[in-house]
DNA sequence: AAATAACTGGACACTGCGTCCACTTATAGC
DNA sequence: GCTATAAGTGGACGCAGTGTCCAGTTATTT
């Protein structure tokens, strides 16, 4: 049975009106009760779908993360397949950078604290990093594939961006040398 | 003007309480309603010294935190400074992992998400092993602190312990790997 | 023993969460 | 078209936890 067609109405708004507050003043400071009016939809229609707000923040961030995604997975080297691990890598990072740069107020409100290893996305990024430092001899992958993917926690970016004043690409320089490290 | 004596008794009375429901049922379900009961004081009183939960993790964490941060300053090598920086990095991560270890349940309670950048204790960190770095020769020791620090998240520690079930010594010995890559 | 300044604790108001259910509306079968 | 019905809707409700406030209490000073 397809969706209906108010259904569909509804959530389209509640996504709208979600990005729009979370770009306006930062998701920390918007309630469940601002997103269902603003998008001019009753509390209970909202929690039909989105049981909290890092609900509808990985809806948002799902179709930016789908694109990387299928990037790493079959586009063109380096992020794809083709170059060498270290490479990938480095790659990857920058990619994940530059994602995290123009969602951020996503990714903060996504991914609070301990919910961030439970997505389906960290799942992946799990899977692809650990796959390219077994490719490059890495010792023990499964514990370093955590330690290689903290320092893209969305806290950590915000706190080199805006408390540490750091330019973007100082920080992605920063996460090269850290590939470097990391696969040799 | 010293502190009462009445005052101490019940700062202490509090601090104890804290630490036990901390340890018993983990940060999250513990409420500041719950540490003033426990602690036999009104909520008044516990508002008084410590504005939330953080703040009480804090100070228990602050003692432990403090003997490591003497142990840097002026202790043996490698920890302390005599030995080459990467050694002392590695001695570094491996007595946070301890510390870690052995206090997770408060380090959680009190570095939820941002705050934890907030801290002193990060700071202090934070200082060290900058100019751990700095000596080590490598580049933009500014943008890498926040990198090499990120893996220490409490969060990050939970996930690999609990969720990817890693003993303590693969999790160092991957933090060591960790440091030598980003020393040379 | 009286003065005083700090400390105490529980009542209170408030915010945000999540649930529940009587009502509405889109769709399918007649 | 018209009715049946199941999905969808929205706001009222109860709850939990926060933080404040102030009248009363208690330690300390003179």
């Amino acid at each position: 049975m397809p969706e209906r067609a108010d259904a569909a109405r509804n959530r389209a708004r509640v996504l709208t009106a979600a990005e729009d507050l979370f770009a306006e003043r930062g998701a920390r400071n918007v309630t469940m009760d601002d997103i269902a009016k603003a998008a001019g939809v009753g509390r209970g229609t909202l929690y039909r779908r989105y049981p909290d707000r890092a609900a509808i923040a990985l809806a948002l961030l799902d179709d930016h993360e789908r694109v990387l995604q299928e990037k790493l997975m079959g586009g063109d080297p380096p992020l794809g397949p083709g170059a060498p691990p270290a490479e990938r890598l480095a790659a990857f990072y920058t990619a994940m950078v530059d994602l995290l740069d123009r969602h951020s107020h996503l990714a903060l409100a996504a991914e609070v604290g301990h919910s961030r290893f439970t997505t389906g996305a960290y799942g992946f990024w799990r899977a692809h990093v650990r796959a390219l430092l077994v490719d490059a001899g890495t010792p023990d992958p499964d514990a370093l594939v955590d330690v290689a993917l903290a320092p893209l926690a969305p806290e950590v970016f915000r706190h080199q961006r805006e408390e540490r004043a750091l330019p973007v690409d100082r920080i992605t320089a920063a996460l090269r040398v850290l590939a470097r490290g990391l696969t040799t």
